[in-house]
DNA sequence: GAGCACTGC
């Protein structure tokens, strides 16, 4: 999909129905609108059904016209899911256009913070996120006749826990003798078998796209450096080939990027006879200003250069690009369940990601990709990247599911299940939350099923109910906004000017909206917004009750060690109390880089960490 | 005495 606005070309000096007209005929001409019949009837007869679709097949924005077409929305709503918010609001917004009515009314979107709907949207874009939140409500999902799952290949968390809960909802409501639920699951994958097998055989449909064919260059030896290799390929492809064909490059992270940029800008100037060459840096913390810049058209006589993370695989697209030039490495974080530490980790791409990142230079004409690896060294790839419900705590989604009144979390009908282990992780954690009791089984408790109303990590959620029990509400909120969000400090990559006051706007407005909601679904709850001024105790003993399994304590050699396992750890040096030694402090994050630190620390007293959770505390003798 | 892949509720 493109941005879903009209382009002003087409408006001038042709009048609405003109447009509306073209439109038409554009959807017709899409690569799917020949399967439009067999896709109908494979929905009417079958209750799930997998459709198979390269990018540019128009299946996201027609299927679920199809289908409303048809009549196959019962007078219900159809919701299409999507990973991404950007994702769902374009494209509501062009099939509204495609419907030639307002957005909100028959189509409409729905994300985090935003609703643009109204009872009469019959085709809701939505968040897979969202849906999941509306499924602890309603986890028979009565609105809805039809759920499409799109994107499904990303095996995001949402979408692998929807599956099961759609998968769900169609047994029981058919065992119920409600009406029945369609489910169509569209997808990038070749691992079709899996995606079918697991939707009891449900019917596979493959449509056509609009790929371009894309040559592909291994490189012929090992590389030992990466960055190395990819500007060398790149000044290979610039001095041969004529301007205006662009080029992307993946690459890690920021610091390498930023770096790469400066390289290639040094080189580009003392190069004579070949086009100019305009680089751009995209990544996703580069202010959204900057990050547009990559969608201005090329200058004539000119090569456009864009060096990226893997935001380019799927949450950006630049037109143009002929030629991709593939590292092969992706930065990825690594969480151990044990240690409870994240890292950041450059590591292999998998050969689906490959695959992805290789087709970005097909979208408008054939290209070509160089990968900086040979082809050995791509067959010991793996073939898929491990979906993200493996590899990451799951305390917010086994409350989640929980509160679905999912009761055997670990017997749940996953399409790749997590590990036992960290499902038990997740069940303990909240146990020590006091979210979920053991009878015979694990149960929600009172507090576990306010708690699974907020869109937070557990532990927020805590610290959230703890702060009616000390009246400091108002003051928890803005702190948990705060932690929940990506860091609201902005650090320079050049430190040459702070002319920004350190403040990342973007975060800081996200952290305010996310306070709103917060206190919307504290107001719901009916808890009490006090403010305890300027005394911090009540804070931060709110802060130990969600936290305390996250304390460190000072040792006599001046380190410091985690309580839980007794793992040596530091105060992060962007911490105002780096150099100083508190007894006791609490930590939001542990990262291992050069040392394995503690980020966004609180501190407190050891007699809190025994009041709020005594039973976990009385082996651990903190301060005794 | 430091190093921040990408999403999302």
């Amino acid at each position: 999909m493109t941005n879903g606005q009209i382009p002003k070309k087409m408006r001038l000096g042709s009048n609405e129905d003109d447009f509306y007209q073209r439109l038409q005929q554009q959807r017709r001409s899409l690569p799917i609108h020949p399967a439009r019949g067999r896709l109908i009837h494979e929905v009417q007869r079958h209750s799930s059904v997998i459709v198979i679709g390269e990018t540019g097949s128009g299946k996201t924005t027609q299927i679920p016209q199809y289908l409303y077409e048809a009549g196959l929305h019962r007078n219900a709503v159809i919701a299409v899911t999507q990973p991404r918010r950007v994702a769902a609001i374009t494209i509501s917004k062009r099939v509204a256009q495609e419907k030639k009515t307002e957005l909100g009314h028959l189509v409409g979107y729905c994300v985090r913070f935003e609703d643009v709907t109204t009872d009469s949207t019959k085709l809701k874009y939505m968040t897979d996120g969202m849906l999941l939140r509306e499924a602890i409500l309603d986890p028979l999902l009565k609105r809805y006749s039809v759920v499409i799952l799109d994107e499904a290949h990303e095996r995001t968390i949402h979408t692998d826990v929807l599956f099961g809960v759609v998968k769900a909802a169609q047994r029981q409501r058919a065992e119920q003798g409600l009406k029945h639920i369609k489910i169509v699951v569209m997808s990038a994958t070749m691992d079709v078998d899996h995606f079918s097998k697991y939707f009891n055989n449900a019917p596979v449909l493959y449509l056509e796209g609009r790929q371009y064919p894309i040559q592909v260059f291994y490189s012929v030896e090992h590389q030992t450096d990466y960055m190395f290799a990819s500007l060398v390929t790149l000044f290979q492809i610039h001095k041969k080939e004529p301007a205006q064909k662009d080029v992307l490059i993946f690459l890690t992270g920021q610091e390498e990027i930023e770096s790469a940029v400066k390289s290639i800008r040094d080189i580009a100037k003392e190069i004579t006879g070949a086009p100019n060459l305009v680089v751009y840096p995209l990544y996703s913390s580069l202010p959204s200003f900057a990050q547009m810049r990559v969608f201005q058209p090329t200058p004539e006589g000119c090569r456009k250069v864009v060096v990226a993370t893997n935001i380019a695989e799927t949450s950006v697209t630049i037109q143009g690009i002929k030629f991709v030039i593939d590292s092969g490495m992706v930065k990825a974080k690594v969480y151990n369940p044990n240690s409870g530490l994240d890292l950041l980790k450059v590591v292999r791409v998998a050969k689906d990601q490959a695959l992805q990142r290789t087709g970005r230079a097909g979208r408008e004409a054939p290209g070509i990709c160089y990968r900086l690896y040979t082809e050995d060294e791509f067959e010991t790839f793996s073939n898929t990247t491990v979906p993200e419900i493996q590899r990451c705590n799951l305390a917010s989604v086994v409350l989640q599911l929980l509160a679905m009144h999912i009761t055997d979390v670990a017997a749940f009908d996953f399409m790749d299940k997590p590990s036992p282990e960290a499902v038990k992780k997740a069940l303990e954690q909240l146990e020590l939350l006091s979210a979920v009791e053991k009878r015979e089984r694990y149960k929600l408790t009172p507090l576990g099923r306010q708690m699974a109303a907020f869109p937070l990590d557990p532990r927020l959620s805590k610290v959230i109910l703890t702060a009616k029990d000390f009246q400091c509400l108002e003051e928890i909120l803005t702190i948990v906004s705060v932690l929940s969000v990506d860091s609201v400090l902005f650090t320079p990559p050049n430190k040459q000017w702070c002319h920004e006051n350190f403040i990342d706007m973007r975060n800081m407005k996200t952290a305010q909206e996310v306070r709103r909601q917060l206190k919307e679904i504290c107001e719901r709850q009916e808890l009490p917004i006090q403010s305890c001024g300027r005394d911090t105790v009540p804070i931060r003993k709110c802060l130990a009750a969600g936290f305390f399994m996250s304390a460190a304590e000072l040792q006599r050699e001046g380190e410091y060690v985690t309580l839980s396992t007794r793992k040596v750890v530091s105060i992060h040096p962007s911490s105002v109390l780096f150099r100083c030694k508190p007894g006791y402090v609490l930590y939001n994050e542990l990262t291992q880089t050069s040392k394995c630190y503690m980020r966004d620390l609180c501190v407190i007293d050891a007699e809190w960490l025994y009041d709020t959770a005594p039973n976990y505390f009385r082996n651990k003798k903190p301060g005794r």
